[in-house]
DNA sequence: CAGTCGACCGTTACCGATAACATGCTACCA
DNA sequence: TGGTAGCATGTTATCGGTAACGGTCGACTG
């Protein structure tokens, strides 16, 4: 047979002539015309070759296209068809490569960017975003940043970017405008992004613990209890969680006109337990009548626990603590710390799924707008809070 | 120009001819040679097509293979080509994709199969293999198995084994024979493994914290501070590691001869606090001299704080404690506790080293030998064991 | 009974990077 | 001055999967 086609390659504007001659095994005469140095290409086969797409479809008899077909669960496949190539699928132990679907945009793979899950909080809401993750049959690669207030995390979009996910999580508190450059790549780039603890904004995917609840729980509890001079030691306010947990103690203090001199109720604190025993002793300082202590989370009531202790303050009947997190430790503290638990399992769930109906929705070409989703943190009661005289 | 090029195609056997015209831009009188019937294909350009090889190749007037050359750092290209290109990656912002490197297997991605991130050790050992991995520029894709006793983690291996990962990590503890599976897979596959915190064997390689020594430090701490009764409360002793810190025990006692009614001196626990806390209640009833208690981790030593709180046990004047793995509350427990610290961000970094250069000398076609690192951990001195009056 | 439609399946051309191989060129030697 | 070694660079095929498109065949319609 003899045919002829033109080929063109676009980008060199080079165009071929190609005179084809297509010659079955049948035709060997054809040997002669080649020339010596144009040898023909020893059939290279792998030691061991890894079984694709390829082997399932011969030995289905099918094309890679109809495996392909089935491996994906598109509909144009007959039954039987379908069912022949599930069993040699299953006969041959075959696997589709990731990198080669990565290569046409469906790598099954998100990326997640978090920091600081050396502790509780961080480390148990990715433990939640795996699982949820795995379930729905997405990978997770990983990337931290070590510290959120001088690394922008622009490299690690780029690494991510560059292993083709499908998504993101960003689960980096945004600290001052460290997020800014984001908001704007985001534009750019036609990855869905959702936000792990964050400030809402109109224009973002997002899911949250609502911090400002939380505080007031926390705050609330205290007053019920009947303590009546209720100082706080913050997070960083650089962090969005800090500021809001904080707005929840203020209300709840304006609504039951415990907020005269508010100022001298407020120590600064930066999460650790160093920082919450310094706190104490300087609301110690300031503020004479203290009989109650919002920790915003619970290393630092840890460490009021102990400065508390040290300073000779019964806890709950001097001073009254509540912390936040709900760490495993914190049942065990003495007292026993009453806390809020903030639901990060469900977050991490939540926002999964919502990254998840993104890509989907994404898929089928419709454009799904910013969705945000708000977690009810809880309050635990334990010793650390109750006063029976009061 | 006129040329002409045997071409093969080994899997169908059909061998083409191709008479090949090279028309260049300034030959537009070849058109005429076209059939109407062979379209030129129009250029399709995507949207915002992102930058791939091939737009810095044209833009630096070189080959796709030459930045390819500089991409990877090979030598033969020369500096001032080398420069250009560099520039123009810069220029550009290019940036390679990684599922095309996967496809043809480098994908500068490691697998971590780990488990319990929602604990400080593992989550400690797996940021500190983020960051190594990091530094050395590679990509983490993480697998959590929920429950090492029941899931063996076939499903997991071969999801990463398909994402085409250079190097697994395995950090899921070895309890009873959970992983004999792994072993005999590890024939097959030809990706090199490293596991963390195991039992050493003479074919595999790892990294561990030494609990046998961590479990003689904590013990003969103990005995240098004059306690005479030393009980333990260990972790599940299907876990290696607590088997270890038990070894570690039993070996101190008998070399001080304090190994009469050993048994009566052990509890078994759970890692968890109320484990702790059960433990020392139990050795209470079993071992009335008992003056001191080895907690095989520091949450057990939390819950042990609790129950000798609640019995009246002054700690460390009735009941010295010293726990194992030096979270961060445990400075601030009351009093602040005795622990042995691990050197986890040591083993996590060491464990991907090992796997890199396994994989680095796998490139240039050498058979590297299995490794073993040992991590020594340290005792931290803190109240709950010193007592001046003995 | 021609025409149309839809279900099913195959062919081809990619996706982007890289290994293997080919080629052009310079330098150096006999 | 021809030959050749070796450096720098280009060309092609390939990795494994999937989108786009085409073809076949039977059923149904007018």
């Amino acid at each position: 047979m003899l045919a002829a086609y033109i080929l063109t390659k676009p980008e060199n504007c080079i165009n071929l002539l190609v005179i084809l001659l297509t010659l079955t095994e049948e035709s060997p005469w054809f040997a002669g015309f080649l020339a010596p140095s144009w040898p023909l290409h020893p059939q290279k086969l792998g030691a061991v070759s890894k079984i694709t797409i390829k082997h399932v479809a011969k030995k289905a008899g099918v094309s890679t296209m109809t495996v392909s077909r089935v491996l994906n669960n598109r509909p144009d496949v007959a039954a039987e068809t379908r069912r022949r190539v599930q069993e040699v699928i299953e006969e041959l132990g075959y696997a589709p490569n990731m990198a080669a679907r990565g290569l046409k945009g469906r790598s099954r793979t998100l990326g997640v960017v978090a920091t600081g899950i050396e502790y509780y909080g961080p480390s148990r809401t990715l433990a939640s975003i795996e699982r949820r993750a795995n379930e729905l049959g997405l990978s997770l690669l990983l990337s931290l940043i070590t510290d959120p207030e001088t690394e922008s995390g622009e490299d690690t979009l780029a690494n991510l970017l560059a292993h083709q996910i499908e998504g993101i999580l960003w689960a980096v508190p945004e600290i001052g405008n460290n997020r800014e450059w984001l908001y704007e790549r985001m534009q750019e780039i036609d990855t869905p992004v959702v936000f792990l603890n964050t400030e809402p904004r109109g224009d973002i995917s997002m899911s949250a613990v609502d911090n400002f609840h939380g505080g007031r729980l926390a705050t609330r509890h205290l007053v019920e209890q009947g303590y009546r001079h209720i100082g706080i030691v913050t997070g960083p306010l650089s962090w969005w969680e800090a500021r809001q947990r904080l707005e929840g103690w203020r209300t709840v203090l304006a609504e039951h006109d415990m907020a005269a001199d508010i100022d001298k109720l407020q120590s600064y604190g930066d999460w650790s337990p160093a920082s919450g025993e310094a706190g104490l002793l300087q609301l110690l300082g300031q503020a004479r009548l203290l009989d109650a202590v919002f920790a915003s989370n619970d290393q630092m009531a840890l460490g009021i626990l102990k400065a508390a202790k040290e300073v000779g303050l019964s806890v709950p009947d001097d001073l009254a603590i509540v912390g936040f997190d709900d760490i495993p430790e914190s049942a065990y503290f003495s007292p026993p710390l009453t806390t809020i638990k903030q639901g990060l399992t469900e977050m991490g769930a939540t926002t999964v799924n919502m990254l998840y109906e993104s890509i989907e929705s994404r898929e089928i070409g419709e454009e799904n707008s910013p969705c945000v989703a708000w977690i009810t943190p809880q309050l635990i009661v334990r010793k650390s809070s109750i006063n029976i005289k009061r």
